[in-house]
This record gives structure tokens, C-alpha cells and sequence, in this order.
DNA sequence: ACAAAGAGTATTGTATACAAATACCGCAGG
DNA sequence: CCTGCGGTATTTGTATACAATACTCTTTGT
């Protein structure tokens, strides 16, 4: 990560994802450039890439913006994930080894260590979550299909309100990767396929509510 | 398309497409540059799309090289086509209006008039071709949906093979794309998904089995 | 008042030079 | 014959200058 366009990436990536650039701010590769401490060049090899994550847009003249994701895009990229998830996840029970099913699992107790704490630790909750989510994507064995879903799992809007969830939320999410296991330990790929897919949706809809209390605090705040 | 980066992704793409790259080929930016009249900064640009496509890929010391599609690969690709051009049909059908069924009509009867000359012409039926799943694509009207096929649509091996179809394959391509209009001109989502996943699988072995042939003549001639 | 035109500014596209990293090749030693 | 080690040649990464393009705001004509 210490080339120049990685950083430039990296930051302008997460410039994104907290909101310090929010939707619709325009990218101007010298402002970049300045901010991220090198030159133009891998500012616009960074650009790319986030314009092939649907992170940034270009206009038909070239111009670069932050993305606007929409509650429907959101919607959208949820329903994808689901079904490529789903069948990630199919995929990865068929193919499910022991050291595979170890590092899942692993990564479950983490993330369940977090949530249990006094005050959940979310930070670490993402971290496992992620984990847990990338291992299953390994045993899935198909380089095209964790391609398609690099540009789904990161979603700006998603990042901020994860913040926001409620105690119980969490811990379905554990309850469902705990189903999830069992499904792969006996190899049952349409099982696991159902429980992700649920898990997916249910996750969508968790935001959305999330997304809806921000709205509505944001909107008396607003009146005051 | 006269940027020199644009010119310079078509150039390369299309000595890949057509083998006169030949998989495992070594792709020097400076090379490259000469061959396409441009300077190195348009040749990185377009050797960057051209692997976010999977038609090039990189080394860990980023060295950039044709890509090799090993039958697994397309297999893989085809695999994760039908479920998402499935997807798409089904949206489509729930969303079909008038002046798009017409546009996808046209462009079947095209295909159809492409099959029925006394040699079928092959590059008119794949025009037609992509035509049509295009319209389907617009009417399903996700953009993170037509963003993910973009990277399965175009094979290099597969664009290879199209032309030793038999003229049994391509008429059932017909005969499914009609059954494909009726569906959704019923707008009946599920029925439109069911036939496209069937046509993308059958699609899919129509090219193995063109590449077995292929390679066992490979084979013959390479035995004399 | 409004629209079109145009100058000036901002932004992106391309070429090139140089720096850094990596691969290749030959040679010495086991 | 294989292995490890330098040194050289290739190849990629970055910065920068300049060209081309798009945007903005003012001016001018109707």
C-alpha cells in the first residue's frame, strides 16, 4: 500500500465513505492531488478505480463526482448482493473444507465478542463481519464471482448507519452467520443459499430502518 | 472514441479478442504505446480497464499479461451469466413497456433474417445478437446490474468459436429468444427468468462443445 | 429582458523525462 | 547440474509540462 495511487485510493476512498466528501462534490484531479500529497497521475489511476466501484461518477465530459446513492440504488446493490451471495455462499458449502469451516468459524466468535460487550464494539463487529464474509467468498473458488461483489460490499451510505444499529440486529446477524455454519458443516449448499440470501435481505431492511430513524432525527433537528 | 486512451482499449482489446494477443502474452506499456501510435499514459489507462474486464491480469510485481480463460473460467463466467441475464429478464418483464418489446422484437427478427440466408452470416446474427440482450438489460433498469455483466459479456474464446456454431444452434437461439418475447409480453417475470437461465446454459454448452471439436482438430493436425 | 457569442478560467488528456522496481543473464561455487 | 549472487537491461511508477476541452461569466445584439 505505499505506492502513490494506492494512497491516493485509499484516501480519497475513505474521503468518501466518512462523508468529509459528500454526494455530488465534484473530484478535480489537482484539489486531489494536493490533498493526497502527490501528483495527478495516480490520482486519476485512483479515480478509475472508484468510478469501476460505482463510488465516484464521471459526467460525459469527463468530469468527476462523488456518487449519489440513492435509497434505490442501495435497494438495488442489497438485491444483487443477495443473490450473488446466495449463491456464494451455495458454493462454499459444496466445497467446504475443515480449515475453511475453522477460519468462518473464527471469525464468527469475534464478532460475537464484540456485540456481547457493555457497549457493542461495532468497529470490531464490521472487522469480523467482513472476515467472515471474505472467507466464504475464498471457498466459493470462483475469482469472477468475488470480482462482481468487490463493488457491492462497500456502500458509503451503509458504512455511516451501521453505527446506528440497534442491539438486536446485531445479534440476529450472529444468530443467522451461527445457521449459516451449521449449513456448511453438513455441506448443504441450497441451505446456506436460503440462510444467506435471508441474511442479506434482512440486513437491507435493518439499513433501511436505521436510514429512516436518521431521516426523521435529521428532519426535527431541521425544524428546530 | 478518439481519445487515445479509448483508441488505445479498443486496439488492445481487439488483438486479444481476436488471438493475435494470444493468452499468456506479455503486455509491455512501451510496446503497446508503439503499436497503437499513442504514448504510454493512454496505454496504462486502457491496460487497467482491459483488467477490471479479466482480459488482462497482473502480477504480483505488476506485470501485466494476456489473460487465460481455461474452460473452468468460462464455465465460471457462463454460470454466473445465467444467473444475473436470469435476473434481468425477470426484471425486465416486470417493467417491459411497449416501444422497448418492440425494440427487442426488431432485434430478433434481425437475427432471424441473419440465420436464414443460405450462409448464415454470423457477425450480423451476433450483432443482433447483442442487441437484443441489451434492450433487455435498459428495461431492467439497474445499473449496478448492466455494471456486473459488462465484465461477463465479452469472451475472448467464446467470440473465437461463435463462428463454427452450426445452424442448430443458432436457430434455437432464435426459437428461445421468440419464446423469451412472449414472456414478456405476458410480463411474466418468473417464465422470462426461467427461459433465459435455460438459454445462457444451453448457450454455454453450444460453445464447449464447438471448443471440443475444435480442439480435437487442433489435435489431429497437430498429429501429422 | 433574453439569447447567443466569446473571452478567460478551470479541468482534463497526452507526452515525456526520470526514478524505482523487477526480471533476465552470466558466472562462480557447491 | 543446480543454486545463489551481481550487474545490466527491461519494465513500471510518478511528476511535470503543455495541449485540448469544457465551464463560466460578461458582453452584445435583437
Amino acid at each position: 500500500m505505499s505506492r502513490a495511487s494506492d494512497r491516493a485510493y485509499e484516501a480519497i476512498r475513505s474521503m468518501i465513505l466518512s462523508g468529509e466528501l459528500p454526494a455530488g462534490a465534484q473530484l478535480a484531479e489537482e484539489a486531489l492531488a494536493e490533498r493526497c500529497g502527490v501528483s495527478r497521475t495516480p490520482v486519476r489511476e485512483a479515480l478509475r478505480r472508484l468510478e469501476s466501484d460505482l463510488l465516484v461518477t464521471r459526467t460525459d465530459t469527463q468530469r468527476s463526482f462523488v456518487a449519489d446513492w440513492s435509497i434505490d440504488d442501495v435497494a438495488d446493490a442489497f438485491e444483487l448482493r443477495a443473490l450473488l451471495e446466495g449463491k456464494a455462499a451455495r458454493r462454499a458449502a459444496e466445497r467446504m473444507t475443515d480449515a475453511a469451516l475453522a477460519r468462518i468459524r473464527d471469525a464468527n466468535r469475534r464478532l460475537g465478542d464484540a456485540i456481547r460487550r457493555p457497549v457493542p464494539d461495532v468497529t470490531v463487529f464490521l472487522d469480523a463481519n467482513r472476515d467472515f464474509h471474505a472467507a466464504i467468498l475464498d471457498v466459493a473458488g470462483s475469482r469472477r464471482l468475488a470480482a462482481l461483489l468487490a463493488t457491492l460490499i462497500e456502500q458509503p451510505v451503509v458504512w455511516r448507519t451501521a453505527h446506528h444499529y440497534g442491539r438486536e440486529a446485531l445479534n440476529r446477524s450472529y444468530g443467522e452467520h451461527e445457521e449459516l455454519i451449521a449449513a456448511f458443516a453438513r455441506r448443504d449448499g441450497p441451505w446456506a443459499e436460503a440462510i444467506m440470501t435471508g441474511h442479506i435481505l434482512r440486513a437491507y431492511h435493518a439499513y433501511a430502518d436505521a436510514h429512516r430513524g436518521l431521516a426523521e432525527r435529521d428532519q426535527r433537528e431541521a425544524a428546530e
